[in-house]
DNA sequence: ATGGCTGGCTCCGCCAGA
């Protein structure tokens, strides 16, 4: 089973890229973030000609999670379990379904803008809601995965330039923290390998050349249960998707799994 | 060929992304 994660930073403008990068890489679940889509434009029709279905979270504008899935989608959640509001409003950046032999959440992780800005203590608050809210998955028997946009690079390797963040958010001591709270729910980070230069970075910047440059940064992750793990045969960064004209700013994280 | 932001929305600039 081929499974991935890809924050595709709008499904309307991608569409075309999502559909023939379904069918070219043979993808069985795709977790994607960033739909900036309404419920209603969604494109179920065009994933069900290519034989997909999707559990969607979306309300418009910002944010927007799904799992796309051709082996099997049962008993979805929608929306984190306790998770924290901003602004008054609970945002649309977890859904979670069963595919299969796989259990998948898709996750899109606050950005956080500022240290001392007050989305860095919901994306904190965010992290912790998700770490209980998975923590009885993790522990189980069944591959498990919690797969997205985390917002967090979890090492100073997962980021070109360390000194390029100094007092910025993603590698702050508190946001990696809660990533380790995470491992110790139960969840391995499963590490892809780059297909080109030595870092698996799967993120680079719009501006100023950041992908020619390889300016990039590890922030969408796969962090998997112990059967998931030993599952897993290969794990890589499908840069080539980050190419051309009308890409992501994000790169599909694939593995593969032997389920 | 990988090239100096992009997408969506309320409107022709602004916010958010990280």
């Amino acid at each position: 089973m081929r499974i991935a994660t890809w924050n595709i930073n709008s499904v309307t403008a991608r569409l075309p890229r999502l559909l023939a990068w379904l069918e070219s890489s043979g993808t069985d679940v795709l977790c994607v973030q960033e739909l900036k889509c309404t419920p209603a434009q969604f494109p179920h029709e065009e994933l069900r000609a290519l034989g997909y279905e999707a559990a969607v979270n979306a309300v418009g504008r910002w944010n927007g999670v799904a799992v796309i899935s051709r082996a099997g989608l049962d008993d979805v959640v929608t929306g984190l379990p306790g998770g924290p509001v901003y602004e008054d409003a609970e945002e649309p950046r977890a859904v979670a379904a069963t595919c299969g032999p796989v259990r998948v959440w898709s996750v899109y992780v606050p950005n956080g803008r500022e240290v001392d800005h007050p989305h860095f203590a919901y994306k904190l608050r965010w992290l912790e809601a998700l770490r209980a809210a998975v923590a009885e998955d993790a522990a189980g028997g069944r591959p498990f995965a919690v797969l997205g946009d985390y917002n967090v690079a979890p090492t100073d390797d997962d980021v070109w330039d360390r000194s390029a963040f100094e007092g910025a958010t993603h590698v702050t001591p508190a946001e990696r923290a809660a990533l380790a709270d995470l491992r110790e729910a139960g969840l391995s980070d499963v590490v892809p390998r780059p297909l080109k230069y030595d870092h698996p970075f799967t993120y680079w910047d719009y501006r100023q050349l950041g992908f020619p440059k390889n300016r990039g940064m590890r922030i969408d992750l796969v962090y998997g249960n112990a059967p998931f793990a030993k599952a897993a045969s290969d794990a890589y960064v499908d840069r080539e998707e980050r190419k051309g004209k009308g890409a992501s700013d994000h790169a599909p994280v694939v593995v593969d799994l032997d389920v």
